[in-house]
DNA sequence: TTGAAAGCGTTACCAT
DNA sequence: ATGGTAACGCTTTCAA
């Protein structure tokens, strides 16, 4: 079924069929009604191709993934992608996915952008010294970063978390439990939230002329048997950590792993504080959550982001839009007083 | 830069330029040479949208992703979808993907269909009673199962690891090990994998004249609390179990943290054999993994999959493939013989 | 308020 | 081996 058959059976012209289902206003009350049932009742849709060779729009917005990153983002990524994939879905947008090697990044989106395969693209997982904004705007790409990119904030559209202030609210917390070795199990810091999450957690014991041991901060990828390993290391040497911070849950789930090995309780000898995603396949809820945390969700963040680009970037590309996302201190059972020895 | 410049600038026919491109014979080969130097120096790629309504192909394959099943499948599914996204870039095909309400999934697809999106979409998560193959031929889009529906294994196409096997094969190494009790932490039991895997732990009970204890059989979504909460109440049971089989690592980690809250050591008081997908950012590698699994790689799935829809499907849409991947039986430190008390 | 016809950028058929 | 031209199915400009 399409346009040509349609008019056909309605006696109208393509051209006032079209409009009358698009919307436009010059077309009679009557003779709209008439298609749209008609077209309802032979189950027409236009054909998706020829309406995007003929708008020039693709009504698609792309993700390129480079590998590295989704090695290490996987779950929040797939997150982020089902809350921005309702949102296209809402406004009639396909989301288009490629998954591609750390090298071919560059070559992804030029490919994607002479071929006209899409009219935005969302830029993950920002690193320091990213040079993908001026790629993109080089090949004339509309995109929406998650995350910052230092030095780009006034220049680029962005969503993000306020990650600093976030992990320096749960240092302070848990300076003001009495913890003075705390320890902080990072992801990578060439990535810009793990470089702000740092920052906030070394400013909450500057502020108080803290020192912050070197001994107790680490940086990798957010595996669980990183946060097992390094909590057992770290709990086994000579002054060991009483605190952890740290920023996944899956990493948190490592730790607390770590503790048990040890023969110590959660919250009562040790205290964690984790970054929480609010992944749906990780649950930290319930009357109390198990993990202190702070909790940003990952999927509201895809959703938003999805918002921002169609409605504010694509009607105009000029257009610099830039979010914080909310971020809750919650209190759970992993968190308690610094016990004195 | 489109055909028509190139083909100005090269003095050439579009239709000689588009047929040295396209790699047709009847083009003398220095023609060719030049033709696809001068594409090559000006950066012509041809446009998606135009090609795709020309050839009548679409050029992407869908996936459909009703929520509910990214919910619980969330991990499982970002990794297969990495697999396979590689695999269609290999192949120059996009991959759409449409995140929908469970509700919403057969219009998704019938919109995919009529408006030609796809070319052919992925079907994930089969349940027991799946109405989606019937649909889909109803639609005339081809697709591959991930997964198998019961009663339409030779109907439809399908890759799938032998989950019955696999379990049963686990079961009897722990009843080898003398275990007795062993609990059955399952994911939902109208997902065909499920169904499968609880099949392949009654047959090796059955295989033995061993009974199955209903109270030691559980079904949920595979999350970590879900595993922690289950293990909790059945080590708390006067009849305990003294090793659980568990459907996926995440819930196995639950599993785990509920044994060391019971003061038990896993692998020497409670053995505990996990389903492992590989999932990249939850190694369970490294001399001696931390569980004791039956381990497929769903990335490795996701990339058959995409290649036997793309070379095999979609030459002839009524050809009818079906594949097992390999299933390994991984020892680690999570199993050990029964202790008698 | 409606319609005719010209694109949109390819591919593919039919000539030459 | 190469070129002319008609699709492909829609949107949009120009006329009426």
């Amino acid at each position: 079924m399409n346009l040509k058959e349609l008019s056909r059976a309605l006696e109208l012209s393509q051209t006032t069929v079209s409009r009358a289902l698009n919307g436009y206003p010059e077309v009679n009350a009557e003779t709209r009604q008439r298609v749209e049932e008609m077209a309802a009742k032979l189950g027409y849709a236009p054909n998706q191709q020829a309406r995007r060779l003929a708008t020039g729009r693709a009504m698609s917005i792309g993700h390129v993934v480079p590998r590295s990153l989704h090695e290490m983002m996987n779950p929040v990524f797939m997150e982020f992608i089902a809350g921005a994939g309702e949102a296209y879905s809402q406004h009639g947008y396909d989301m288009i996915i490629s998954v591609v090697g750390d090298q071919d990044v560059e070559d992804a989106y030029r490919e994607i952008a002479s071929r006209k395969k899409v009219d935005a693209v969302m830029v993950h997982g920002p690193r320091i010294g990213d040079n993908r904004p001026a790629l993109l705007a080089e090949l004339g790409l509309p995109f929406l970063i998650h995350g910052r990119i230092p030095g780009l904030e006034k220049t680029t559209s962005w969503i993000d978390v306020n990650n600093g202030q976030a992990f320096e609210r749960a240092t302070n917390l848990l300076l003001d439990l009495g913890h003075r070795r705390i320890a902080l199990l990072n992801g990578l810091e060439d990535m810009d939230f793990a470089a702000r999450r740092r920052a906030g957690f070394e400013k909450a014991h500057a502020d108080r002329d803290l020192p912050v041991d070197p001994k107790l901060l680490r940086a990798a990828d957010m595996t669980e048997p990183y946060g097992a390993d390094s909590a057992l290391s770290m709990l086994r040497q000579k002054a060991p950590p009483t605190a952890f911070l740290v920023s996944s849950m899956i990493t948190a789930i490592g730790v607390a792993r770590a503790i048990g090995l040890c023969g110590l309780k959660i919250g009562r000898d040790i205290s964690v504080i984790t970054h929480d995603d609010a992944l749906s396949f990780l649950p930290n809820s319930g009357e109390v959550p198990i993990f202190t945390c702070t909790r940003s969700s990952v999927r509201h963040a895809g959703s938003r982001a999805a918002h921002l680009l169609i409605e504010k970037i694509l009607p105009d590309p000029t257009t610099l839009v830039s979010e914080y996302l909310e971020s809750e201190l919650i209190i759970g059972q992993s968190t308690g007083p610094h016990q004195a020895n």
